[in-house]
This record gives C-alpha cells, structure tokens and sequence, in this order.
DNA sequence: TTAAATGGTTGATAGTGTCAACTAATCTGA
DNA sequence: TCAGATTAGTTGACACTATCAACCATTTAA
C-alpha cells in the first residue's frame, strides 16, 4: 500500500545535493550549498531583506543573518538602507554576485537536466504539482493550536 | 521551461523533517530524525552490519558509527558477533527499540498521510516513480570519471 | 510617551555530512 | 606461509545546517 515516501525523499535530496555540491567544486565556487540558495532568492527578488528570505526559505532569521553576512564578507552582496524602515535594508547581489549565480544558474540546469534526463515534460510536471501540494498539506496549519 | 526541482525538494524535505520532528518530540521519543532512520533499517533488514547500513542509506560510515554508537547506548540495539566476520558485528534492535520503532512507524505513518492526504494513490505512485528514477539519474557514474 | 511588536544580531548547542588516518581482521598471490 | 592489499569499523577534525533564547535598535500603537 504505502511507499516509503520519506526515504525516498532522503535519498533523493541527498543524491542532489551531493552532485551539486561536486559540480560547484569542480568550478571553484566556493559557497555552501545554502549560501547559494540565498544568493539566488537575492537575485531573483529585488528588495529582498534577512526578513523576506527567511520567511520565503522558511529558515530561521538568524541562520539567514549568518549567511547574509559570509555573503557580504565575500563581497557577493551588498546591504542598502532600507529607507523606509531604519531597522532593516536591502540586499543586492555585486556584480561579483551577479557572476556566480550565472554560473550556479548554468550548474543547476546541468543538474536539473541530470536528473530528468529520461523523464517526460509531463511527468515533471505531475511530480513538480504533487511535491507542492505535498508541501502544502505539511506546512498548513494543524488544527490544534 | 523548467520548474525549479531544487527548491521543490529542499522545501519538502524540510517541511517532511519539521512535521516529523515535531511528532516525535510529542512522544517524547528523543531521537534524531536520522537515527531513527537508522534503527528502522536496522529493524527491516535482519543481519545488517554497520557497513549494509552505509551503503544501504548512501550515507558515510563514520556517521553510521556514530550513529550505532548512540542507538546502542541507549539500549535500543544490540551488537552481536559475526560468526563469519569477526570485524562485524550484527545488529538487531533491542525490545526497547522495536516498541520505539511501532512507535515511529505509526508517526510517519500519520506524516505520510497528512503529506499525501489529499492525493491520489495513482498520483502517489506516479511520485515514487519518478523520483527512483531521478536518484538513478543522480547516483549513475558519470561518464568523465 | 511609554509598552509592545518587529527587524536584525549574537551566542549556544544539536544534528548532519565529509574526509583522512587508523586498527584489526581478512584475503590474495607469489 | 607470509607480506601486501583490502575491508569493516572506529576516531578525530571540521564544515554546514537547524533551532532556540536573549538581546538591541527602531517602529508602532495605546
């Protein structure tokens, strides 16, 4: 009746993660996995703060500090003020930045390719549809509390 | 074109991992998502080594150690001699243990069904399906090396 | 204008993943 | 048979990830 959704799970994140991982050391890019993930959530949304990249990764605030820092530290990013609200500021990839994520974008959709390499546009569709509401029916509110 | 996979993944897993770990924690089972992962190998698969383990979950030995290490500490396996090996030993999981691991399974058993419960079981198979086939594409040896 | 809430930081700690060096036992082949 | 290679497991070190609590500065609301 039931498959072990949860190890396959496992496995495949992990299986993922490994080839990525290898394919960002083969070009000498020197960032953890979730730094690049942050990076990437920077590029692809202008006036993006700490707060609406924890909130969009579901990652704890001051993990994401953390990283925002190594990334500023690297030079990748760059903190501007956020002129409506003295608390927080905006984060803009460098071009330095901008340089990685082109080469992490091309790394991904190599991996990406990799890994569907024998699949149908529909099934990845169908899979890309069931992982979301998957997400959905985890991350909705229980109805206790 | 394509769907971005990787973030679909790293969300689910976690979103999975969060909701297993909060169930857990209300048992007050107080194990690691990992050594659970673990001990239900240990549980499934009679006659299993620390070294079927590792390559079973595609995880590094060291790890698996420790892991072992931990679960026997706290009375939940056993070690016994491998009569054909004696750099082996087998594991089997103490009474203790299994009572843990009925435990686990109904959990993850509500886990799945929350996760999945609004979907179908052909969809489900579909799912399982195609995401074998993406750790396949993942773990194959590359052509280069 | 104080109290509460919010954005972000810092510190602490647990869990996970990986690599390298090592021991003890086993296997291999001259 | 015995030296060398291989294997099962262990240990140490370290990087990365996740989570929690306490905290500061600023903003918001009463």
């Amino acid at each position: 009746m039931s498959y072990p959704a949860n190890e396959i799970l496992h496995q495949l994140i992990h299986a993922y993660k490994r080839q990525l991982r290898a394919r960002i050391q083969e070009q000498e890019i020197d960032l953890p996995v979730n730094h690049i993930r942050v990076l990437k959530g920077i590029g692809k949304y202008p006036q993006s703060t700490a707060r609406s990249i924890a909130l969009r990764m579901n990652q704890d605030k001051a993990q994401i500090t953390r990283v925002l820092n190594e990334l500023v530290h690297s030079a990748l990013i760059n903190k501007t003020d956020n002129p409506d609200d003295r608390r927080s500021q905006f984060l803009t990839p460098t071009a330095a930045g901008k340089k990685i994520l082109e080469k992490v974008n091309n790394l991904e959709t190599e991996v990406i390719a990799a890994m569907t390499h024998n699949l149908s546009e529909k099934e990845l569709k169908t899979f890309a549809h069931i992982a979301s509401v998957m997400i959905e029916n985890l991350t909705e509110h229980s109805t206790s509390d």
